[in-house]
DNA sequence: GCGGGCGACGTACGGCGTACGACCCGGTTG
DNA sequence: CAACCGGGTCGTACGCCGTACGTCGCCCGC
């Protein structure tokens, strides 16, 4: 899949979907396609069956269209992933300005976790630079909106912004993580960690890596209680915040 | 690229060679391949050309060999990965302790961005689950003591180093879509937001985003100083180390 | 000296993204 | 009213990919 980089590379075939430059056809008759159909089914199936079952075919066939004919609304693959993550991105609710700049962030943080849930194929899909998307770009807005006025520069607004998000999509790949390794083995994190303990326990057992190991099976154990990257999140949301209050306060006081 | 999904399935078969239970064949007289001269070569495939140029014939061809006979050593392309993300593990430093806990964190988090930095790829490949191969718990025992002995519990040092390595890893990755960029466009990142300002210009002038505007000109100006994913990796990991020291204090004087 | 086993690898299959050109049909023009 | 033409549709085909399978030849132990 090296043409999902082609995409980063001629930022005007993808921009000029992505803010739908092209009228909707219309021509009627025929199978009424446009890129939002195709948006929509092809969302639909990274939601249910994953990314990898995403193909050209499989775009095609679910709309009872040639495969070939996807290609008349979107020039190709990469630019309709592209238009799929703007789309996601577009359904973020957009929560009315309240509270403190605290309770802000961690409500940006939140919902961006709820995103990255409810279409768990955006954290595969977004390796490359993201595409700068209406919804992208108004999701930007709203977000900065979380931390203006508080005496941060334009720098650091973004700055806070870009840790924020980025602590959330790690947690968010590993929750991920841990639900694929669910469905496909058909069995919990738990008894994952269960079954390969004999077999890590025969390299550790010789004692080289104590800590690994007693700190690994104290994690794995939360994993077990089912609530591991749930706390991991949590635990890092609130250093992130604590962190950037160290700022916020020394602008308070220094100017 | 279904199958690097299904490496993380069956983890006996990714153990058996990151650990290396099978000996060395040392039959000699033929091309003598080993494990370790297809992960070099694989290694240096990706590091040069990039992990979409990283396919098992090109893998043959660098060793002069057959594409099937590189199946003999590796049981498929994701487990070859698998150990190549191991290996690069493990060249890292193995530093002594020294300094204060927030020194050690420091080090910890810049001898891992220069880990990605030699070897992008490990970005891209990540994307799932960790395979847990010799060289990562012994990473993982290595930074962990970084944060033993100051209070925390076992749970809390595993998220922490969550922490801190995933601020990494995000700065890493934005870090490398820039070079990505340059690489393809054959621009620096400031030229490209020149050269595109004008496209995105007409969408925004209807002042509809003008936060967003302004912050991300500023945020791009930042990179056109060449500086930009620097500049989020140190604020960030210095919000990150100032929120954890607040644990830390607690700990310290809580008991 | 020879048989067995294992490393090497040629061929082939199914699946991917997509270039290309043929078809079909509605709207416009003489 | 007929001729045309442009755009949506799509069948075919190409060049990639990962890899299953079967064969061949060489080295080693007997």
């Amino acid at each position: 899949m090296a043409s999902e980089r082609r995409a980063t590379t001629d930022p005007a075939r993808s921009l000029a979907i992505l803010w739908r430059t092209r009228e909707p056809a219309s021509r009627s008759a025929g199978p009424g396609l446009s890129v939002d159909r195709i948006v929509r089914a092809a969302i639909d199936i990274a939601d249910t069956e994953g990314l990898d079952a995403l193909t050209m075919r499989r775009v095609g066939e679910a709309l009872g269209v040639g495969t070939m004919s996807v290609y008349t609304y979107v020039p190709g693959k990469a630019e309709l992933v592209a238009v799929m993550i703007d789309s996601a991105y577009g359904e973020m609710p957009h929560p009315a300005v309240e509270g403190d700049w605290r309770a802000r962030l961690e409500r940006v943080a939140r919902d961006n976790l709820a995103l990255y849930q409810r279409h768990p194929w955006m954290l595969r899909a977004e390796t490359t630079r993201p595409v700068l998307g209406p919804h992208l770009v108004a999701k930007y807005d709203r977000e900065l909106s979380a931390v203006a006025d508080i005496g941060l520069t334009d720098v650091e607004m973004d700055a806070v912004l870009t840790l924020v998000l980025g602590h959330v999509k790690s947690s968010a790949r590993a929750a991920s993580e841990v639900v694929d390794l669910e469905r496909e083995t058909g069995m919990t994190d738990g008894q994952w960690w269960q079954s390969h303990a004999p077999w890590l326990e025969t390299f550790l057992t010789a004692g080289a890596y104590p800590t690994a190991a007693r700190v690994g099976t104290a994690a794995g154990q939360q994993h077990g209680a089912a609530y591991g990257p749930e706390y991991a999140f949590e635990f890092g949301l609130q250093r992130v915040l604590d962190g950037i209050s160290v700022v916020v306060a020394e602008r308070a006081t220094a100017g």
